[in-house]
DNA sequence: TAGGTTTGCGGACGGACGTTCGATATGCCG
DNA sequence: CGGCATATCGAACGTCCGTCCGCAAACCTA
């Protein structure tokens, strides 16, 4: 019965590990299941006596992988009060997480909006939950309110999230770089000592400078 | 000649404009050239009086969108030395351009990879314009080869490309706010007078904590 | 070995998509 | 007024896609 059990779920699970694969190179949308089908050996029909449809195969990807993420983050997190000790933590996971699952993570973040209805919403919710989580320490370190908790927050993952979009794991800097001069730029700053110039770089701002792309005058916003 | 030639560019133009805004909507793949038809009033066949294919179509959106945000740039950043004030126009330029253009902006962060050839080629070069140039600028502001430049220019895209994932101009915060905040955060840090704690925060990583999503021990990477 | 459940497949169906073609209207120039 | 370039359209073509159906192995159990 365990053995049975287990030889569905490893077969599943390989090919959720492939489909990511192949949704991360091509996109969810230009990705087939006939591409699927191809890439992990099972025949196309097969393929539906492991999930009920193309969307609830992009769901169990991306649920996975959040699961495992936000488990993680909360395992380590756990009994630990110092909120920079906290940040470093979550970042170190997500950054670690990002780097050791790029498929699956690159599914996670680009294709957040391929999903609908309630495969959408329960993504969402674990979503929030880590958001929260970083909200909240946040908030803890900088309890005023001259900086806006939602712009830091996002900032924050966005400033990891993006890796996707330039991470070269043959070419660039090792993961526990990234952590260090990330961690550092957010927290610290990437120029900290400098506090006279910041005030000079704040004048003569642009102004109306960004106006609609397609007219020099336009009435856009 | 004049007229006729502007007539063609506005109803070009126009097209653009509302194809870009569908394009963001439901995602370059997902749109069909029979949603830009019904929402332009234009037929069908009518449209490829103005393009070619498709993806013609996408790249003129991505083409126009960076070129002016490229020229705006260059043209702000003309005659300014001092590295902190250009990065602050760099920075200004770029976040109120992308609110200002939220529907072209998402197109051109979004649907990087659904150019092929010789189209993406063409807007990967603006794009390398871009970054290279920010790179510079960080390098000018810290020389010292403690932070690797690559990482800090892509964090601080990161940040501000990520986000048409979040923002929402009838909620959050206005543009003046998230341009200082964001410039604040990226150039002093967000937590820069505790000088003692970061030290601490970096005792006792989680090591090896990010193995693969799927298996407990996997060996991916 | 008989019977039932699990696992797998080939082939088809209906629909949506990007693109093309030939025809038509419109407006300008001679 | 005749003719050419511009601008627009309806209808169709070929292809690819997600999904479903019916049938056959394979395997466990009794």
């Amino acid at each position: 019965m365990t053995d049975e059990r287990s030889a569905y779920d490893e077969k599943l699970e390989s090919i959720l590990r492939t489909a990511a694969q192949i949704f991360a190179e091509k996109g969810y949308h230009q990705a087939s299941i006939r591409d699927i089908a191809r890439a992990t050996g099972v025949s196309l029909s097969g393929l539906y006596y492991y999930f009920n449809s193309k969307e609830e195969l992009l769901f169990l990807i991306q649920d996975h992988a959040f699961g495992t993420l936000l488990s993680n983050l909360e395992r380590l997190l756990d009994g630990v009060a110092e909120p920079h000790r906290r940040l470093r933590l979550l970042m170190e996971n997500h950054l670690r997480y990002f780097i050791a699952n790029t498929a699956e993570m690159k599914v996670l973040s680009h294709e957040a909006e391929a999903l609908t209805g309630d495969f959408r919403r329960r993504v969402n919710g674990k979503k929030r939950r880590l958001t929260e989580t970083a909200m909240q320490i946040l908030q803890e370190i900088r309890p005023a309110g001259d900086v806006d908790p939602r712009v830091a927050t996002f900032a924050m993952f966005g400033m990891m999230n993006w890796l996707y979009n330039w991470h070269r794991a043959d070419r660039d800097v090792p993961v526990e770089r990234i952590v260090d001069d990330m961690y550092r730029i957010f927290v610290e700053g990437f120029a900290p000592d400098n506090a006279a110039v910041p005030a000079l770089a704040r004048e003569a701002s642009p102004g109306d400078a960004a106006p609609s792309i397609w007219r020099s005058g336009g009435a856009d916003e």
